[in-house]
RNA sequence: GCCGCCAUCGUCUAGUGGUCCAGGACAUCAGAUUCUCAUUCUGAAGAUCACGGGUUCGACUCCCGUUGGCGGUACCA
């Protein structure tokens, strides 16, 4: 078999939908697994839809993620540029490849001129649609004589290109994951090659691209299925061979509505600054709508394990419900798995959004303290966005209610007692000592089997809170002096 | 409307004719550890495999139909 050539081909909108990222990961994967070259195409035919810096954005997105592609489009040093043997990769700057094959489908009586104007369709769609017969093209303008279309062409008049359907018999492909598709032929409509702004359509630039750039796989949404026949009455008409498909299922929103912005966030970026880690979206995305199969229960996959299991076979075909649970988990796992340093360096940037943050005095904003905070927090982040939320206490003064530092019915003479006992613990502690486990170790010793009526007191004069993490750790970040600080803090309330 | 695709716990899914009165994960609930929270561990609950017909000795698995959901039906992709 020929080498497998795969491409992922989005428009740029401006922002990495998650189903057409998942798109592109899958396409990524089979390349992988394969040894075939993956291709980064831009699909920029529509005018009207241009995005500024949208281009830009989606190769960042690609490089963040790791897809890395061997043709195609490139950012380098802040500018587009584009590598490979079947270039020009942007569509927009193709526009004479497809003049010349529309032409030849003309030619060969596969495409023709059509005058009609977006008003005439209009109507005539909805005289169909009275008649309740499905909006389809009326062929009127492939009656029109040759010299007529040369006249009317010189004239300056707008036209388009369309398709002539075959409408005999059926169209039959079988899809990588779906099997057996067939359609019926005349239900097929004379869809539009090229625009009367000299673009292409989708439907007719991605033939072309694909076989000229021999894509000999083509991977995308389930939502191009009913045109697929289109397409390959396309490759037959030129006389191509036409590539393998595999379409992919959908992702929904909760309500199984195609996953859409007004329903939440769609986009990567949407994910990337609610701080989720990269190796959680990946391997939260792979999972919706493919599995490794073969009974397997493994759940957390690196990229390299997706590349080496990834299988179109075990590709659902239903479409799978974008729910962020998961995620959550997820991203919590990696969390815990990184090491302080690559925490701290994640969590810098959310850190320093935070007003706390900003507010808090400056030996609270030193590398070395936030990394005792983060090692704390670790375990109970489920995302960077809200690193910090649970542990202001680290960055600013506490403010309590007497009562909070009650454990269960003590009165105050035995609460006094307690942290009068810390104290002195704390105190005959020497910075050197001054750890996690000294601290848990020697405030244990003094606790003795009543451990709540030293560590409840203690844990809120430190922090303020009713939930918080053990006061072993909230006195290791905090140090001797200020840790002091704040239990006679709470004593002076008594 | 027409055409197409799809259909297993709330969600993601395993399952390719017997090993399934259906397995795992997330979420939920309970218990253990514990000063609280979180983590971790254990357990529970949760799916008459959308429904109805076939085929077969046997169907979650194959076929047909129904229903439902979704997608397409654009000079969008």
């Amino acid at each position: 078999m020929n080498k497998i050539r795969v491409r992922f081909a989005p428009s740029p909108t401006g922002y990495m939908h998650v189903g057409n990222f998942r798109t592109a990961l899958y396409t990524f994967l089979f390349a992988k697994k394969h040894q075939g070259t993956f291709i980064l195409r831009v699909e920029d035919t529509d005018q009207k839809r241009y995005v500024q810096d949208a281009l830009e954005k989606l190769v960042q997105i690609m490089n963040w993620a790791g897809l890395e592609y061997s043709e195609g489009v490139y950012i380098e040093s802040g500018k587009v540029t584009q590598k490979g043997e079947y270039g020009p990769y942007i569509q927009s700057e193709r526009l004479d490849i497809y003049k010349k094959y529309a032409e030849e489908l003309i030619e060969k009586g596969q495409a023709y001129y059509c005058f009609c104007t977006p008003e005439c369709l209009e109507k005539m769609r909805a005289g169909q649609a009275e008649k309740k017969q499905a909006p389809m093209y009326n062929r009127s303008c492939l009656k029109l004589a040759a010299d007529e279309i040369k006249t009317r062409i010189e004239a300056g008049e707008k036209f388009v290109i369309r398709q002539k359907i075959s409408t005999e018999g059926f169209t039959e492909y079988d899809d990588m994951v779906r099997g057996k598709v067939k359609i019926k032929n005349d239900l097929l409509d004379d869809q539009i090659l090229m625009k009367s702004d000299g673009y292409p359509t989708y439907n007719f630039a991605n033939v072309v691209d694909d076989h000229l750039m021999q894509i000999n796989h083509v991977l995308r949404g389930e939502e191009y299925i009913s045109s697929t026949p289109k397409y390959i009455q396309l490759y037959q008409g030129f006389g191509w061979e036409v590539p393998e498909f595999a379409h992919l299922p959908l992702l929904l929103n909760p309500d199984k509505t195609k996953l859409s912005k007004r329903q939440g966030d769609v986009s990567v970026e949407d994910y990337i600054q609610k701080g989720y880690l990269k190796e959680a979206i990946i391997n939260f995305v792979a999972l919706l709508g493919w599995n490794p199969g073969e009974g397997s229960t493994q759940e957390i996959f690196s990229t390299e394990e997706l590349v080496k299991k990834f299988d179109l076979a075990h590709v659902h075909k239903a479409g799978a419900i974008f729910d962020l649970k998961k995620l959550d988990w997820l991203n919590a796992q990696y969390i815990k798995k990184l090491s302080v340093d690559e925490l701290y360096e994640k969590a810098k940037e959310f850190l320093e959004q935070k007003d706390f943050f900003k507010n808090a005095s400056d030996d609270k904003k030193t590398e070395e303290y936030i990394k005792k905070v983060l090692a704390i927090e670790q375990e109970r982040l489920a995302n960077f966005f809200g690193v910090g939320d649970s542990s202001k206490f680290f960055f600013q003064d506490v403010n309590y209610d007497k009562e909070l530092l009650r454990w269960k019915k003590m009165s105050d003479e035995d609460l006094k007692n307690n942290l009068e006992k810390s104290v002195q613990v704390l105190e005959n502690m020497v910075d050197a000592d001054w750890t996690k486990e000294n601290l848990e170790k020697n405030l244990l010793e003094v606790a003795g089997d009543r451990r709540g009526d030293l560590l409840w007191p203690l844990r809120v004069a430190l922090t303020g809170e009713q939930k918080s993490p053990p006061p072993f750790e909230v006195a290791w970040v905090l140090g001797k002096y200020e840790s002091l600080e704040r239990v006679k803090m709470a004593l002076n309330k008594l």
